[in-house]
DNA sequence: CTGAAAGCGCTTACAG
DNA sequence: CTGAAAGCGCTTACAG
């Protein structure tokens, strides 16, 4: 609880060798003789000495942190990608610096700012809905590598941008849920939820869009229903589905949580999805398996995207000249009760 | 993506004044004149200065992170107390240095040594499962403050501890659980899940015992079932609870995943939760409020706990001479159809 | 009010 | 194989 902490200059007192030598056996250089490292090792243990390692990383010119910058950490999929991002990174020999924005900009440039005074190797960012990649550029500066992670700014030109990007498969994934319901026999197929502007949901949106017009139906303006992609929002627009003129039998959400309000809002109409009207997610959140009905979402194993930025932005690291890079992510469409009914 | 970061030295020059003056002006002080501050925060902003943090502590001695172990990230009541616990130290102009153990003491024992060389002003630990005290204080010496939470390591002499220790209600939350069956009418109320060494385990069993003796109720053995804390193993262990010579009506259950896995393994057997058979949880994590049917149990606001934990091992490294500290945070039962079957 | 000098805990050429 | 010296980027008495 107290006193000066044990440097190498005690070590080396304490045991007769200069601070050289007590440095080269920290950083296991073969240069000291058998003998004085045994006697270093000794002495090290002895004094209980911990490194410090922002005195190495000083003076080595090196850092050996990473931030991870995450909009919403009580969203179990960020929660399961800041996992997959600490797990790579522990393994490597760095830390994880964490920071959170709460989807606020702001908070996020307050964060950015702070988080770059620590100098970190690299920045892992999942960007704050409406992040603008101006300000962005400004707090990150060209130094650090930065991978941005499942969705865009705005205003970022990459290709003239130093930026790694990694998302989803979210063209892909909404085709797979859309191609689902098709062959279940619906041809009414909504797209509901999320905020158009975002690019995840513009994304899905298309995915959804190519794969009606691949079997030749025109997906209708009505068709589109814009939500927050919260549980809440969504079961307050239900009612939208149904003011349209050729009434949806199924839904492809932008989400599940989008998807679970869904539900809700159609029981409150006295419908039951999975029986009267089919719904599909994304993401596969851990509740959308004990929904009733439980839901037919895409899993995105978010851990494994985690190692996956972990890795990539470490390479940057150690190799600042390779070049930016987008990564798309592979989606898989997992089937469960929700998207049952049958109704065509 | 290359070149030396701008130094306080690189302004001095660039603007016609001391290192020393540059520093004053980077930390407010109101010694320099107006005029100089002016010009020098013009050079700052030119050559897109930033502070490098690590150099300026290894000077003061002095630390601005604070380290966060936490067992399971993808635990959303661990994920929500470490968005908590970001928050505040954000807040306070700390950040916060991430650490993930995967429930591995060993793990943990890396992860540990790794974030010690950092110098963290504080650790709040949320130890993995089988942590062991003494390994524990060989890894973390005796200079940094300590706060562990949720539940305790072994062999901790705490009255010669300086670590604080936070934790939930446990004892208070079984109680108002079981109290709360016991008013719907139910006698035979069974313990069902967790392992019987964990600290949060033994306080849970011990407030339902007390709530059910009150009562003039004497709990069975047979109605104490250990189950791993997961949904998996307690659905598998669910027959156990209709071995017993008076099969219980009703069950206190060790965590809302458990709870969630009983209910997955009465429906098995016919049963219908909340209507054959009562069931409460603990955590309200966000699952309960969907589960079918929706799930009585305690909340926690985890959150809030990791602010509570952050301000407080913040206080710590202010004032080292302060005490430890043993923190209990309030539960609040959530009542829901799960517990409505009323048998009696 | 401003500047020269020393030092935080390390590492790294460079002598010996 | 080991040691003395310089330096990473900052801050802080101490002179002036």
């Amino acid at each position: 609880m107290n006193g000066r902490r044990v440097t190498v200059t005690d070590i080396a007192r304490g045991c007769g060798v200069s601070r050289a030598t007590v440095s080269l056996v920290l950083r296991g250089s073969p240069l000291p003789a058998a003998a004085t490292r045994a006697k270093v090792e000794a002495e090290l243990k002895r004094q209980g000495y911990v490194y410090n390692r922002a005195a190495a990383n000083l003076r080595q010119r090196r850092s050996s942190s990473v931030a991870l910058v995450i909009n919403d950490l009580s969203n179990p999929f960020f929660a399961d990608f800041a996992a997959g991002v600490d797990e790579a990174l522990g393994a490597a020999g760095y830390v994880t610096l964490l920071g959170s924005t709460g989807e606020s900009p702001e908070r996020q440039q307050r964060v950015l700012a702070s988080l770059m005074e620590h100098d970190p190797a690299g920045i892992i960012l999942s960007p704050a809905e409406g992040s603008d990649g101006v300000s962005l550029g400004q707090v990150l500066g060209v130094h650090v590598p930065v991978l941005v992670f499942n969705r865009e700014p705005s205003h970022v030109r990459w290709s003239a941008s130093h930026w790694d990007y990694l998302a989803l498969d979210n063209r892909r994934g909404a085709a797979l849920a859309t191609r689902h319901l098709l062959e279940r026999g619906h041809r009414r197929i909504a797209f509901f939820g999320g905020h158009a502007e975002s690019s995840s949901c513009r994304d899905r949106r298309r995915g959804y869009a190519e794969a009606m017009r691949a079997t030749g139906l025109e997906p209708e303006p009505g068709w589109f229903v814009e939500t927050a992609p919260t549980r809440l929002d969504a079961a307050a627009r239900t009612a939208s589905l149904f003011t349209s003129r050729r009434i949806p039998t199924a839904a492809v959400c932008y989400n599940d949580a989008v998807a679970l309000g869904l539900m809700l809002g159609l029981g409150a109409r006295g419908l039951a999805a999975g029986h009267d009207f089919a719904v599909t997610g994304f993401d596969d959140i851990p509740e959308a398996a004990v929904s009733t009905p439980a839901l037919t979402t895409l899993a995105t194993d978010p851990r494994a995207r985690g190692r996956q930025a972990a890795e990539r932005i470490l390479e940057r690291a150690r190799r600042p000249d390779i070049g930016a890079v987008r990564g798309i992510a592979p989606v898989r469409l997992i089937i469960r009760a929700s998207s049952e009914a049958n109704i065509a």
